[in-house]
DNA sequence: ACCTCGACCTGCAAGC
DNA sequence: TGCTTGCAGGTCGAGG
């Protein structure tokens, strides 16, 4: 369940539990996910107290306070699930292991975070905080699309000259970090511009941004700010860490709903195949 | 340096 | 019912 606004949703159930708690136990059932765990995994984890959880792209951070720094990334079906004796969450006498279970936190607070991937693209890696830096998955992310910093100026150099369509643009995670399938369908419906139109278009010859540019950053701020508002989007009942579904899928406008009529024109929602991902637009409103 | 494509995995729904 | 096919929210490395 993983873009950017799923994944700070996870972020955010799983900071009250793991913040200020230390991993007393790490079990590693499976230690072929997207890369293999390294052999000290478990060994480097234990004992470690959790500073802090953020979050990059679509990425989770947990600042470790052995100077480790644990990159969490869920792939495209991984989840947590939190059980165990806290405050304000579900009570369970012990958890109960599920299919596809893969990696299982028992937190000094009673806490039991479960990491759970049935198609196994997710990942986990340890890196020393000073080394992050050079990390080869997050050092060629682009901008966090909701920080300051990302504008039309920043979104349209990074597109000045790209031949590729404004889709693949938006799914590249060096022009901007963070965006998926859906967000990516959403936001440029929202922005009215046609998921095939030259990436080069919303920029002007110097590579300064045109308003196409300008309406294309507010969409994109709008959907993300939207979707975190409702909890993320829960497909196929995917769950929250605690428990809950977010419900931003009722509010597409586009994504997945081909041959139904656009919410704000006369067109019909249409699917085409863009690199190899389906691409839902409206080609009466986006242009 | 670009860009597209297949590969990595499992599960589920639709079609025959 | 059971099989086959295609599709799924992501990334990465190979090849053109």
């Amino acid at each position: 369940m993983p873009e950017l606004p799923e994944v700070e949703t996870v972020r955010r159930g799983l900071a009250p539990v793991m913040e200020g708690a230390r991993f007393e136990r790490v079990e590693a059932r499976r230690g072929d996910l997207r890369w293999p765990l390294p052999k000290d995994f478990v060994t480097r984890l234990t004992g470690a107290t959790v500073t802090g959880l953020g979050r990059r792209a679509k990425y989770l951070t947990a600042d470790l306070s052995t100077g480790d720094v644990l990159i969490m990334h869920l792939g495209m079906s991984g989840s947590f699930r939190i059980e165990g004796e806290i405050p304000g969450c579900f009570h369970h006498d012990r958890s109960k292991l599920a299919a596809h279970d893969h990696i299982v936190f028992h937190m000094s607070n009673g806490a039991v975070v479960t990491f759970n991937d049935p198609r196994r693209f997710g990942s986990m890696k340890l890196v020393a905080r000073a080394d992050l830096d050079d990390e080869p998955q997050l050092k060629g992310l682009g901008p966090e699309p909701l920080g300051n910093e990302f504008d039309a100026t920043l979104l349209a150099a990074a597109c000045a000259g790209k031949k590729t369509s404004l889709k693949a643009a938006l799914l590249d995670q060096r022009i901007v970090a963070g965006l998926g399938n859906i967000y990516v369908c959403e936001a440029l419906y929202r922005a009215h511009l046609s998921p095939k139109r030259q990436a080069s278009t919303i920029a002007d010859r110097h590579g300064k941004p045109n308003e196409r540019a300008v309406a294309l950053v507010d969409a994109i701020k709008a959907v993300l700010h939207d979707a975190i508002k409702a909890g993320g989007s829960s497909l196929r009942d995917h769950r929250q860490a605690d428990g809950s579904l977010g419900y931003f899928q009722h509010s597409f406008r586009v994504y997945d709903r081909e041959g139904e009529s656009c919410p704000d024109g006369k067109g019909t929602i249409k699917r085409i195949v863009q690199s190899g991902r389906s691409t839902f637009y409206c080609p009466n409103c986006q242009k």
